[in-house]
DNA sequence: ACCAAACCTTAACGTAACGTCAAAGTTTTT
DNA sequence: AAAAACTTTGACGTTACGTTAAGGTTTGGT
């Protein structure tokens, strides 16, 4: 019935149960991350389950937004016959490490999603301004010591300001 | 003394000026970000004041992470001369969108430090462990119906789980 | 005026992780 | 046996620049 002996499936089967597409699936081989049992005698990859398995646990890495790099030097980690502890002790350190990168991720949205409240709490006060953005200040802008929305720059900052200076 | 009329200078002050590269300059021109006010006879680039405070909103947007196609968007949105208060509308509906997306970004973060901090937790009791990887389970995670440091594949998940089964 | 240092020019390849054709061969189903 | 469904390799496209490379231009000093 099937060309693929055993337990064994082709390349889509092993996608999908994995989800994700063939092409994610050759692009990881040509990385070294995993390769097929065998082809068929047509040239079909054939994979078993333990290749899902292993699969399964590259996209596990991904989703914690391991680079293919680092995923492949983890689980490289396996083949290096240690003991189950010794293993889990290595392994504990990219884990560690890459908590700390996410929690860095964190703050980093944290500061944009702040300067980008802030921006918009000024850009609010110059909704009702008629003057075209050619013109001289508005009042209001004139009065307030603070960002404009008649100055040429629409925003403004050295990009490395702590706080943009928003100008309409 | 200088070959940069008046208060022009070349692309390296602008560069500086602004915190970024040269190279990043000449790419937004090719981008259609901003452009030189003029060439010297040789052939250089020469910048305005007003160039710079355009680079800056420039960088002040990607600070932000808007993507330079959606920046282009934005600024030229300037150029289209209307009110204050209209062009402020227009700028808060990309500032809006963009806050989402930051927010939805943070909890995308906050999902994966959820994961990783549970994979950690579970790959801890494994440490006392001293069976290989091949072998069977240690009697800690035979006992503990759940994730085990001796099953083959290391980390498993359809990848579309909400936690991560975890195995070494 | 002349020379070297510093700066600029264009061109082009490299990056990360696939998506998306294209053209042609294989397997499966009818 | 033919058609439908799947697979193969190959190669270009994506984003925002970094990084040489080879060769002109400006600037500063003597």
């Amino acid at each position: 019935m099937s060309k693929c002996k055993d337990g064994l499936m082709h390349i889509g089967k092993l996608a999908k149960e994995a989800g994700t597409t063939t092409r994610t699936v050759r692009y990881y081989e040509e990385m070294g991350l995993i390769c097929p049992e065998c082809r068929s005698s047509g040239g079909f990859r054939c994979y078993s389950h333990e290749q899902l398995a292993r699969l399964r646990m590259i996209l596990s890495l991904k989703d914690m937004e391991f680079d293919l790099e680092h995923i492949k030097v983890i689980i490289d980690k396996r083949e290096q016959n240690k003991t189950a502890g010794e293993l889990a002790h290595d392994i504990l350190e990219d884990l560690n490490e890459r908590l700390k990168e996410v929690e860095e991720q964190i703050e980093h949205y944290k500061h944009i999603r702040k300067t980008l409240t802030q921006t918009i709490a000024s850009i609010c006060a110059c909704l009702p301004c008629d003057l075209r953005v050619e013109e001289r200040l508005c009042p209001a802008c004139q009065t307030l010591n603070q960002p404009t929305c008649q100055s040429v720059p629409f925003f403004h900052s050295p990009s490395t300001a702590e706080t943009l200076e928003l100008k309409l």
